[in-house]
DNA sequence: TTAGCCTTGAGA
DNA sequence: TCTCAAGGCTAA
């Protein structure tokens, strides 16, 4: 089989030499791959757990290349437990589609070097590309924490035979899995199992009384000014690039989700667990980053215009989500450090989600923006140069869409965003458990309300690791933009992404 | 330990 | 019979 000259490993950007354990990866991985899961290896990360993996520095961290092979959704259960030789896995089916679909998008491709069409209701019509970069090679700045990651060895793998994985395979690649664990944060918080929240039985289930919300303190605020520290206008050290961009976003409005929403755990005519009506207190008002994004950007004609109103608008966005999460149950009573730390690991998985949220939400033929602007679903107008925004474009539809089937209603779009905030890799014990809590929840709301779909919490779930998998790539994407030079230095978005990079 | 190449064998 | 995704082997 011939790969084209663009495929490359979504770990580390080698060239691929196959579909290896779920997906299209270069042969070093794959070997990594199956040596990590056959012999049980167990790695440590010396730094944050977040170093960069790529064609050159791949050997770096081991910890860190395996929890990338994971989250770019190689399969623990393709490695075969029994160690036999040749023949076919379950996976081959997918591979099959897989290779369809990377054969329609190659087509589009090449078929079509026009433009993307921009329209926006109020404005007049233009037309223009959207970018397409590939991602560079990053430098990597770690600092110390330890963080360790292990699996076990695959003859002791719950997988019954390489042949036979459970169906609820998808979990594992996104909830606490039995395969990894990582030493806890130096930085942790006090906060026992429950600490100081109320536990109360509900048919059977726990769920939490939300806890007070205490303010977070401030000494955070001199190393990430932008993330805890409202806005820069408000502090004159930060850097005047950003003071130039707009106005002065005030403290985001959070409007009570539904006031007198829970009677008797149900909403709506709908089920609705107590953990989940407090899940959904509080909700970003678009209006408030509409307004504060300004009309600087609203006329958007050039290309490079697009992609400076997409950034401003996830920045503000990014604003108003710290905002919510300050205020959320579990999250607020954290230590400034966990938080941060959470909201670093969790970001850009949150705007996808808040995205598709808002797409769900408008059930508009052409994809459109908070401030109002509406891109064309039509990918045939991206131009073939652009092959990463392409992907991501098309990964972001893709996913969309499954949620557009599922009807994913917005009860469950704040469970996934909280197992998304909350999917900590250290494990940091501020928040032990909350997924768990999380998804028992969601249990509980499907059972109840989806009686017709047993399957529908797997779905949903196995939704988070295609999410994740997109962030890896916009990721990518944005650091490759911010080495050109194209992100706003002293933003919010750039102070995570670096954050992301270079650790806390 | 890594990574490139080799061998194997089920399914198309 | 061929394909290709598993596991194995081995030089660096």
């Amino acid at each position: 089989m011939k790969y084209s000259l663009d495929e490359v490993c979504p770990v580390c950007g080698d060239k691929v030499s196959g579909y290896h354990y779920g997906l299209l990866t270069c042969e070093s991985c794959k070997g990594f791959f199956k040596r990590t899961v056959q012999n049980g290896k167990k790695y440590t990360c010396v730094h944050t757990s977040k170093c960069h993996i790529n064609k050159d520095q791949r050997k770096g961290c081991q910890a860190c290349r395996f929890q990338k092979c994971l989250r770019v959704g190689m399969k623990l259960e393709a490695v075969r437990r029994d160690r036999v030789r040749g023949g076919r896995n379950k996976f081959g089916p997918l591979y099959k589609q897989d290779r369809a679909r990377k054969q329609r998008l190659k087509a589009l491709s090449e078929v079509h070097d026009s433009s993307t069409t921009i329209t926006n209701s109020t404005l007049s019509v233009e037309t223009t590309k959207v970018e397409f970069c590939e991602p560079v090679p990053l430098i990597q700045t770690p600092t110390p924490t330890n963080n360790e990651c292990y699996v076990t060895p695959s003859h002791d793998s719950i997988w019954p035979s390489s042949l036979e994985s459970p169906s609820t395979s998808s979990i594992m690649s996104v909830l606490p899995q039995p395969y990894i664990s990582h030493s806890p944060s130096p930085n942790t918080s006090s906060l026992g199992s429950t600490g100081d929240l109320t536990v109360r039985n509900i048919s059977g289930n726990s769920y939490i009384e939300p806890p007070t919300f205490h303010p977070p303190p401030d000494p955070m605020q001199t190393h990430y000014p932008l993330l805890w520290g409202a806005h820069p206008a408000m502090n004159p050290t930060l850097p005047p690039t950003y003071l130039s961009m707009g106005p002065i976003p005030a403290p985001y409005q959070l409007l009570p989700f539904s006031p007198n929403s829970v009677i008797e755990g149900f909403q709506r005519g709908f089920y609705v667990p107590l953990l989940i009506d407090q899940l959904l207190k509080y909700e970003i008002v678009e209006s408030e980053i509409k307004t504060r994004i300004g009309t600087s950007l609203l006329d958007v004609t050039h290309r490079s215009d697009v992609f400076q109103l997409i950034c401003k608008i996830a920045d503000q966005t990014l604003y108003a989500m710290v905002e919510w999460a300050k205020k959320s149950v579990f999250f607020a009573d954290l230590q400034v450090s966990d938080q941060m730390k959470l909201l670093q690991d969790s970001w850009i998985e949150l705007l996808i989600l808040d995205h598709i949220q808002r797409q769900l939400k408008l059930k508009s033929d052409s994809i459109e923006l908070v401030t109002g602007h509406k891109f064309s679903r039509d990918l045939s107008k991206v131009s073939s140069h652009c092959v990463i925004t392409f992907r991501i474009l098309k990964r972001l539809m893709d996913l969309e869409k499954k949620f557009a089937v599922l009807q994913v209603d917005e009860q469950e779009i704040a469970c996934l965003k909280y197992l998304v905030l909350f999917d900590t890799e250290s494990h940091t014990a501020g928040c032990p458990n909350v997924q768990e809590k999380v998804n028992e929840a969601l249990c509980e709301y499907s059972k109840k309300n989806y009686m017709d779909q047993p399957d529908r919490v797997n779905k949903l779930i196995f939704r988070l690791s295609e999410i994740r998998a997109v962030s890896s790539q916009i990721e990518d994407y944005l650091h490759y933009k911010h080495h050109e030079g194209k992100l706003t230095e002293g933003s919010l978005l750039v102070e995570l992404l670096k954050a992301r990079e270079n650790g806390p």
